[in-house]
DNA sequence: CATGAATGAGACTTCATTCAT
DNA sequence: CATGAATGAAGTCTCATTCAT
């Protein structure tokens, strides 16, 4: 049938709760509702909410990491990635400001040693891309060289995870119209 | 009796749980546990576990706040200043990593307009003080003139609260060994 | 299987506890017990303890109310009509001694706008129910008529409704055994 | 001190708050508060929140019994004397409203074989004062010798008692405006 | 695959009562 | 007499998870 899987639903009713409400206030029953299955449903196809929730998780990470990727490729000038990257990195947070809101909520009470690996992985990675730009960087003569790359994107990737925290609570402080200004202090932080 | 007060050993008590475990996974229970007194007394001070959790935040915060508006009397020169700002967030966060670990996973929880109307005034107020200083920057030439004073308060201060996000997540990336590079980006980033 | 329902057993032994010990001296843990099933099942059918008994009296009142219904169709006779309705009621009260017991202890605890409105619905109709009756008498010259209809079935409701109260802490006061002398006394107060 | 005494400061606070909220509902802290005492302070002049309910009734149904006794004195027409009794008692159902609902409520909780003695002496010295007054009113031929004096006291008793039950339930019940009406019927019933 | 009734451990909270001061 | 901090038993309710159908 044309009918979306029942897992897709549970996906995307447990997305849309867990943002809203967080891990902890939204329950199986209520995801089961919204998705419209029965609460033996989720239980097949994800072994606890725990589960569920970072299955979530990772989609959400993995998304973010190949649009990033496909869209840098268009790109050539070293500085413009970087601006793309920042961009969309907070684009990212502040269409997905509820995604981000859940993940730190939820968070501690998901965490074990798999996950944490999975995304210690996406980290590395992520980090190990974005060092690249910036080497070439510094080979183009456009970034100074008295810091480290490595340090330099780990920085900027703390920056543009960690920013988005504060978007819950401070509903004025809106990160996207100051997108310029960010990009501007760090690149002329960075710059030669 | 030399004692420390019950309502004491039950703050101390609540901030080592709350951040070890989080909010969530913390019982009242364990807190009149690990406080050596009735689980009724916990509820003789504070009247409700939500509560409790609010006073442990604020406390952390305002102690926060004096501690900078203290230090930051004794240093003169306004690049120096800055430095100083940056340094004691970023201590404040690495010594109370579990603290702020707390923080971001009760949130959601403990939320509701009165408490987010305090933290609010602590914000707007951090943000005007270093405004200021920002300001003075300006008149000494020292920081260029073409961005916003409170724009770059706002932007360094998300930058230092939020830094502290992924410090639970990302042992390996330890801020306070870094804390060289970050200053010295962002103060090449604002320098005239 | 020709098993009993939980949901019956349920109701069974919330109505034996709460009859026997009062609403609030009983707790769900016993009615749990007594109906042989889970703590969580009683929550499964009921929302609340509150809702456990409101759906308990309703449920009694809602027999009291068609037991009437079909008992006074079947004699044509007036004054026997006014004392069956009497008969019924006494006997309902004494065999459900406990059941109204229940009623008067647990009111308060229990009563909002919603199940205040369905037993006054109950009330109105009753009284409706009887003051055609009544109506119909001083038609056939039976009963006198210088007493409002309504007014009389008001009256001969309330009194028997409220008798019953005392019964729980009068063990001498039998009802039923005097209940010649309340149908005589009522009767030849209201006839010609 | 031209104070009143803080024990009665007690019990005017309890009476308060016990009727207003019922015996359940009523906690000693809010009694104390209300007297403006501190919560020991109920626990010097009172054993437990059992026997401080336990006063209130007693003295509430003695006042009822005095007032009775000497307003009945003034009167010499039987008739006139039942007519006097129905009276005071309506009248202080309806003044005391709230001071039966919390009568009925809290009594399962507070009942005692004590206690329970103690309210049937009432009941039985009151019955028996009635039934002199009925058997007056044989002897004067006022009253149909076919029914037991005692009989029908416990019946004007029990009737008058338990007419109360449900003014709270049933606003729209006055009985005071229908005192008439049921006057006019028991006398009439029970009148040769 | 899917359902939803059933479970039960455990969480938060209340409050009558006590007792050292 | 009076206080009020402290106690802890007990109660209501939630919810992730299971399993017979």
């Amino acid at each position: 049938m044309g009918d979306i899987s029942k897992k897709d639903r549970i996906i995307t009713a447990a997305l849309k709760l867990f943002s809203e409400n967080g891990y902890h206030k939204t329950t199986v029953s209520q995801i089961a509702n919204q998705a419209e299955v029965a609460k033996g449903t989720v239980y097949w196809y994800f072994d606890s909410k725990k589960e569920l929730f970072q299955a979530i998780i990772l989609t959400g990470i993995q998304r973010l990491a190949s649009k990033i990727e496909n869209r840098i490729k268009e790109e050539d000038d070293i500085i413009e990635k970087i601006k793309l990257i920042v961009m969309i990195y907070l684009e990212f947070f502040d269409k997905g400001r509820q995604y981000f809101r859940m993940f730190q909520e939820g968070m501690l009470a998901v965490i074990d040693d798999n996950f944490k690996n999975k995304l210690m992985d996406f980290r590395t990675k992520q980090a190990e891309f974005i060092a690249k730009i910036i080497e070439q960087g510094k080979k183009e003569e456009k970034i100074r060289l008295d810091v480290d790359s490595k340090d330099m994107a780990y920085l900027l990737l703390t920056m543009l995870t960690s920013f988005n925290s504060h978007l819950h609570y401070d509903n004025d402080f809106n990160i996207i119209s100051k997108k310029d200004t960010i990009i501007n202090i760090f690149l002329q932080g960075i710059s030669r």
